[in-house]
RNA sequence: GCAGGGAUACCCAAGCGGCCAAAGGGGCAGGGUUUAGGACCCUGUGGCUUAGUGCCUUCGGGGGUUCGAAUCCUCCUCCCUGCACCA
């Protein structure tokens, strides 16, 4: 009969809500903040939601109930595209449709039975959250790191925004997969390049952090460190300059490629007879779509040559200058010098156009012949053609020519990181309004701060066509600031990437008026001890959250650096092979598991199945095991409550040692694997407990009292609602949730007993062979013969003759030496081959008393084989199987 | 191309120098229990073995280190993930 796990779940959902049992208090004790990253409010909980918040508050519950003080909060990413084109196609407000969708979301959760403090919950499209987007805005502005700049963008069509670069997924929207076309706007940016070096730094203290998202933001940061050297343009006092790490190659330059996007290009075609085919050149590559630019399968180096020569700072040699597609504006200088022979796209170009290709570094192992190369050696080696530094290695070189360069003011050393300043206008209506206003007199004049928030309009055109805010006149119709006169507001709203860089500090204060977080509280509960969250933030989410929290610190805001200290990334849930994705139309709703089986079950197997960072085939086969086992698991406490009078080791029989033996020893290892998020092998071990205790015969009754108590603890951060039901029937005042985790007591662990059952486990299989070998089905009878004193005898003696390597002869030898033994002669020979195999396992064990052992199970032992048994001490028998008794391992006569 | 992670028995999946023919599920087979279905419990699930302590073969493929390798090194093949003409 399946339990009720309706009424159950609903009571206790109920009790905890009234009780307000997961309520964080401020400065109460040692606190333990766990964080799940807030959802996007699609309305619809998918197994990826349940499986991180199964993950998190298996955790939360579980430093709750350790002692912690928790803070483990729930929240919503509630601006950005889709509730604006809900409101498109279906004419419904973004908020209304927005705070629709939260409402059912949160019912899921609270279905789902999650101890969140509800009591913090926020939503970013309230005017009191975004306000403090507006107002961080303004500091930044304030502090030169907000600005605005004419650029570049990469221009989603469809969503009919720009995008940051982080935004861009081989050249398509990160949301909607469009093609991104570049456009050249006016744009806010943040500039997170002044902490790139920082940001960098940090990562090697973020060991708890898995090595994949760190390796991730490393290279997305991408450090390069190496020199800028100055060129004098032939025939001019023109300087243009390059940037290169590898400067030990610098002999080896034969000629020199710009951006053809870059300014001088155009400047010194004009008005020459290369004018015309720079410019076709020119509009070819603009035309190539960033796809194509930078595709791997493009090998042809498209350029052209400009007319104009360098001059070599060292040699004075002249040197061509060409425009290529594959030099990038953006990188470095935008001007590269080309060394065909130490680098492969030069190598292809120099190919094409026939340029010459000088050996400057000569790899250790081989030597390189310029004529005969048929690629570039990109690896150190040492210098040659590169007079003065001949005879230098690579990382030598570097050094002095960069020491030579800066002496002769002809270059210096240079650091370039890949990383570009965030983008955050976007285009778009459901977002933080920009809070500036642009004056026909005044210019750009920020809003001040005792204006905020500039409220989204509540009614605006949704047409499908630009930005509807750019319609709503009583929003774009402002006052200026500072004269007074009419004015126009910024339409453009805040990239959503920005409310959730610093909504984990909202929830230290979430009712906070007056500051964006209270700093006495976030000084309290930051960082973010745990911080769960699928690996797709491995770059943008948490690289902007890092970034906002240092410039926070630097606003005197805070006092640390980094917001989450320890990071899961939960593996993802797939589905044939396949992320589950609502354009893939393969999401498993979890809605028909919990209500099939309830929200423990849901919980609990999805826990059960996978280690929560590997990747999860979804099947929800096993499902109705999970359910199973909480059923017996109900059934099981429910009728064997036991007591709770103390327990005196010494008083207890074998059996009962044994099962308490136990129970200590999986408090140890489940609390172990609670903390290292091994929740299917704390489940495993869980479960194997429990199906000790229910096999226990007549158990003690305060060893089974104490080992149902512990169960129903240990059980309780993954099936809570079952548990508190149960904790109530064992007539437990309080909460399981907010009762004290058990502790281990290793005196309570009895290896001893432990062995003896693992000794009869394994008697028990040999028997299952013999019968199988033998054929008999129903033995009538089986004999066990145990070991003889001399063979335990035998093992130091053994362990001796073998302590360098295994040894037969000595050990037969030192065998016979002992008087004891000798009697034994004509069963030594066989006896010490099996012994020498095993003797070191046999030395470690403990001496356990076979006899009594296999006397004490004998009755288990006829019922499980259903005939009689007999045990025999082996030098007392005739028996003709009797000498293979071995111990631990006694002869066994089945017939 | 670079970086990171993988490849384990029928399937999923642990193990990451000896206690490993390899945890745990699932499936399958046998047995028990049950009025039956179901549910539950037990056993088996690479091969050989003149009844068990043994032997052989096996952890993507080849080579190596070691007394000893699924585990360490090396090369190769394939898969995934991220970055990608970054100078």
């Amino acid at each position: 009969m399946a339990y009720d796990f309706r009424a159950i779940e609903g009571r206790w959902q109920k009790a905890w809500a009234k009780k307000r049992a997961f309520e964080a208090k401020q400065g109460k004790g040692k606190k333990y903040y766990v964080l799940e990253m807030f959802p996007y409010p699609s309305g619809k909980l998918h197994m990826g939601h349940v499986r991180n918040y199964a993950i998190g508050d298996a955790t939360a519950r579980f430093k709750r109930m350790q002692g912690f003080n928790v803070l483990y909060p729930m929240g919503y990413d509630a601006l950005g595209l889709p509730a604006e084109n809900a409101a498109i196609k279906h004419k419904v407000s973004p908020k209304k449709w927005t705070w629709g969708r939260i409402n059912e979301m949160k019912e899921q959760q609270e279905r789902l039975g999650f101890s969140y403090d509800w009591e913090r919950m926020l939503a970013t499209c309230e005017p009191s959250y975004y306000k403090w987007n507006q107002w961080f805005f303004l500091q930044m502005l304030k502090n030169g790191l907000a600005y605005k700049a004419k650029a570049k963008s990469n221009w989603c069509p469809k969503c009919e925004t720009v995008l940051a670069n982080e935004q861009v997924v081989e050249g398509k929207c990160w949301r909607c997969e469009s093609e991104v076309v570049e456009k050249e706007f006016e744009q806010w940016f943040f500039k997170i390049t002044r902490y790139a070096e920082e940001l960098l730094q940090g990562l090697e203290k973020l060991q708890e952090w898995p090595q994949r998202v760190r390796t991730m933001q490393k290279n997305w940061i991408g450090k390069s460190e190496g020199v800028n050297i100055k060129f004098k343009v032939e025939g001019s006092n023109e300087e243009i300059e390059t940037f290169t790490t590898r400067h030990d190659t610098m002999y080896g330059m034969t000629f020199i490629v710009i951006a053809p996007e870059h300014e001088r290009v155009m400047q010194w075609a004009k008005g020459t007879e290369r004018e015309k085919p720079v410019k076709e050149f020119i509009e070819k590559v603009k035309r190539l779509s960033i796809i194509e630019r930078t595709t791997v399968e493009k090998k042809e180096k498209r350029g052209i040559f400009l007319g104009k020569y360098a001059i070599h700072p060292f040699t004075g040699e002249k040197i061509p200058i060409y425009a290529a597609d594959f030099v990038l504006l953006e990188f470095g200088t935008g001007i590269v010098q080309a060394v065909p022979a130490h680098d492969q796209r030069d190598f292809d170009f120099a190919k094409e156009h026939n340029l010459p290709i000088i050996v400057s570094v000569q790899p250790d192992e081989y030597e390189l012949n310029a004529e005969k190369m048929s690629r570039s050696y990109e690896g150190f080696g040492t210098l040659v053609n590169s007079e003065e530094f001949n005879g230098l290695r690579s990382e030598q070189a570097m050094e002095r020519i960069a020491d030579r360069l800066e002496k002769e003011g002809k270059g210096k050393r240079t650091v370039n990181y890949r990383l570009r300043d965030w983008l955050i206008s976007r285009q778009r209506f459901w977002g933080t309004p920009i809070p500036v206003i642009y004056c026909g007199k005044c210019g750009t004049v920020p809003v001040p701060e005792k204006d905020l928030p500039v409220k989204l309009p509540e009614k605006a055109p949704f047409t499908g066509e630009g930005n509807p805010l750019d319609k709503v006149k009583a929003f774009v119709e402002a006052t200026c600031p500072k004269c007074k006169g009419k004015a126009r507001r910024e339409t453009d709203t805040m990239d959503t990437f920005v409310d959730s860089s610093w909504y984990f500090l909202r929830y230290c204060s979430p009712k906070e008026g007056k500051a964006m977080f209270g700093k006495k509280e976030a000084a309290y509960w930051m960082p973010v001890d745990q911080y769960i969250g699928g690996i797709e933030h491995a770059i943008m989410h948490l690289l902007y959250a890092r970034f906002f929290t240092k410039a926070l610190r630097d606003l005197g805001m805070t006092k640390f650096g980094e917001p989450f200290t320890r990071l899961l990334t939960q593996g993802m849930v797939l589905k044939e092979g396949k992320v589950m994705s609502k354009s893939l139309g393969n999401v498993v709703d979890p809605g028909a598991i919990i209500e099939r089986f309830g929200a423990d079950t849901a919980r609990a197997f999805m826990l059960s199945v996978s280690l929560p960072t590997k990747e999860l085939e979804w099947s929800d086969k096993g499902a109705d095991s999970t359910f199973k086992f909480l059923n017996r698991f109900n059934e099981f406490v429910a009728k064997n409550k036991g007591g709770k009078g103390k327990i005196s080791q010494k008083r207890l029989g074998s059996k009962d040692r044994l099962l308490l033996s136990k129970a200590h020893r999986t408090i140890e290892t489940v609390t172990g694997q609670m903390q290292a998020f091994e929740f299917n092998f704390a489940l495993a071990g869980i479960a194997r407990l429990f199906s000790a205790v229910q096999k226990a015969e007549k158990p003690d009754r305060n060893v089974l009292g104490f080992t149902v108590r512990t169960l129903v603890q240990l059980l309780a951060p993954f099936a809570p609602h079952l548990c508190e039901e149960l904790w109530a029937k064992l007539g437990e005042k309080g909460l399981v949730s907010l009762s004290k985790w058990p502790k281990a007591d290793r005196k309570m662990i009895d290896r001893k007993a432990e062995q003896v059952e693992e000794f009869i486990e394994t008697v028990k299989q040999d028997v299952e062979s013999i019968k199988q070998l033998a054929k008999i089905q129903k033995p009538k009878r089986i004999v066990f013969f145990t070991a003889p004193e001399w063979k335990w005898k035998a093992i130091s003696i053994a362990a001796k003759a073998c302590s360098e390597k295994p040894d037969f002869g000595a050990t037969v030898k030192a065998l016979m030496q002992e008087a004891e033994i000798r009697k034994h002669g004509n069963e030594v020979q066989g006896f010490a081959k099996a012994l020498v195999a095993r003797v070191k396992e046999l030395e470690e064990a403990e001496r356990i008393d076979e006899f009594a052992a296999l006397s004490e199970e004998r009755k288990n032992l006829e019922k499980e084989f259903g005939c009689r048994i007999e045990i025999e001490k082996a030098e007392k028998s005739g028996h003709a199987k009797a000498r293979n008794a071995f111990p631990l391992k006694p002869a066994i006569f089945v017939e």
